[in-house]
RNA sequence: GGAGGGGUGCCCGAGUGGUUAAAGGGGGCAGACUGUAAAUCUGUUGGCCUUGCGCCUACGUUGGUUCGAAUCCAACCCUCUCCA
């Protein structure tokens, strides 16, 4: 089995190289994008549109309401599975997106630990809000020093999961961490990274392409989604660019005038965090996004790969 | 034309004589990241270097007061609100 994963930030050109990589061989994508997994998220999420996804089946795209979660552990099996689908079809897995940690889970495993639990964390919530996280680290210190060493007195998100996660099991993360499945994936990879030479022309397509998102429907898309689904501020889908600046607008919170600004602020920060995981990547075929001939470089690179026997 | 308000670092904005290269926020840059990850969090952000309680530049402009000014005074430029 062998599989192509395409990485890069957003707004890097990964959907142009997708198609090209279609029109030569019999691909099917599996998104590798935390955002795209929700239904009705489409103009925000730059889903790829009902032609595009008749030409080339996409996989883990409109799997999850909006009011739902995804997770990176659901990824990892979903990924695998699809692999050997797709290959059992006889056809050529692309796993193309974003979505770094899911690219972590996959290729270097995750832990087999509880899955979220609403209940926990509700509390764990209604306690932070009244006491303060940096009072919830101090009790994560005492049942697990570890983890409570490398994690910031601050960070709500990583306090609560170690803390949900002893809850529910009686075992620390930092244990459940040391169990961690790191077996080698059961397909042969080649990576693809694509990055910008020039961090500005990115900047100047992000700011294009959230300009043409606003103009494509994104607040009236939401405004439909929120009479549709019982919508809060912190569900996964509203926390996504787009959605929660444009959330912030109808809310009252912030102006219309800014909206544009947020969102493409928003959108930097994230590619710069994208960025940031891929430079640490090692086993990764880096590519300009802004060259002229991406779509034909990578294509010749995948054909390469595709057509060499097993195991070279 | 008259009366008031204001011009601060990339942006917004605090600061009313010394401990101010200047709070805070935004943005930028760098980093972390194991079932929320398009999330969450951390550091850094005038320049130079011999990296020192160092030098230079900086709070609209010019000049003045003072041992010392972003902070006080004068003139000028720009800008906002109101009156005409």
């Amino acid at each position: 089995m062998k599989a192509v994963f395409l990485l890069g930030p957003t707004a890097s050109g990964k959907t142009a190289v997708a198609l090209e990589l279609a029109a030569r061989f019999p691909i099917e994508v599996v998104s590798v994008d935390s955002a795209q997994v929700y239904r009705g998220l489409d103009v925000g999420t730059a889903k790829p549109d009902a032609a595009t996804r008749r030409r080339i089946p996409h996989h883990l795209v409109d799997i999850e309401d909006p009011t739902g979660a995804y997770s990176a552990g659901r990824f990892r099996a979903d990924a695998l599975r699809l692999v050997a689908d797709i290959h059992g079809r006889g056809r050529l897995p692309v796993l193309a997106g974003g979505t770094m940690l899911y690219f972590r889970a996959l290729t270097r495993g995750i832990a087999d630990m509880p899955v979220a639990h609403p209940e926990v964390r509700a509390r764990l919530e209604a306690r932070a809000l009244a006491e303060g996280w940096p009072a919830l680290h101090r009790e994560l210190e005492q049942v697990d020093p570890a983890s409570a060493a490398r994690i910031d007195p601050q960070d709500s998100q990583r306090i609560q999961r170690a803390l949900e996660v002893y809850a529910v099991s009686g075992r620390s993360i930092a244990d459940w961490h040391a169990e961690t499945d790191s077996r080698p994936l059961p397909f042969e990879s080649l990576a693809i990274g694509l990055e910008p030479s020039d961090r500005a022309v990115l900047h100047q397509r992000i700011a294009t392409r959230f300009n043409e998102m606003l103009e494509g429907g994104l607040v009236e898309e939401l405004r439909v989604l929120r009479a549709r689904y019982a919508l809060e501020a912190t569900l996964p889908a509203m926390r996504t660019v787009g959605y929660r600046q444009a959330w912030d607008t109808l809310e009252g919170h912030e102006p219309e005038a800014t909206l544009a600004d947020r969102g493409i602020a928003a959108t930097r920060q994230l590619a710069k965090r994208q960025l940031t995981w891929m430079r640490s990547m090692d086993r990764l075929e880096r590519y300009d996004c802004l060259r002229p001939d991406l779509a034909a470089a990578v294509s010749g690179r995948v054909e390469a790969f595709f057509s060499l026997p097993r195991g070279t």
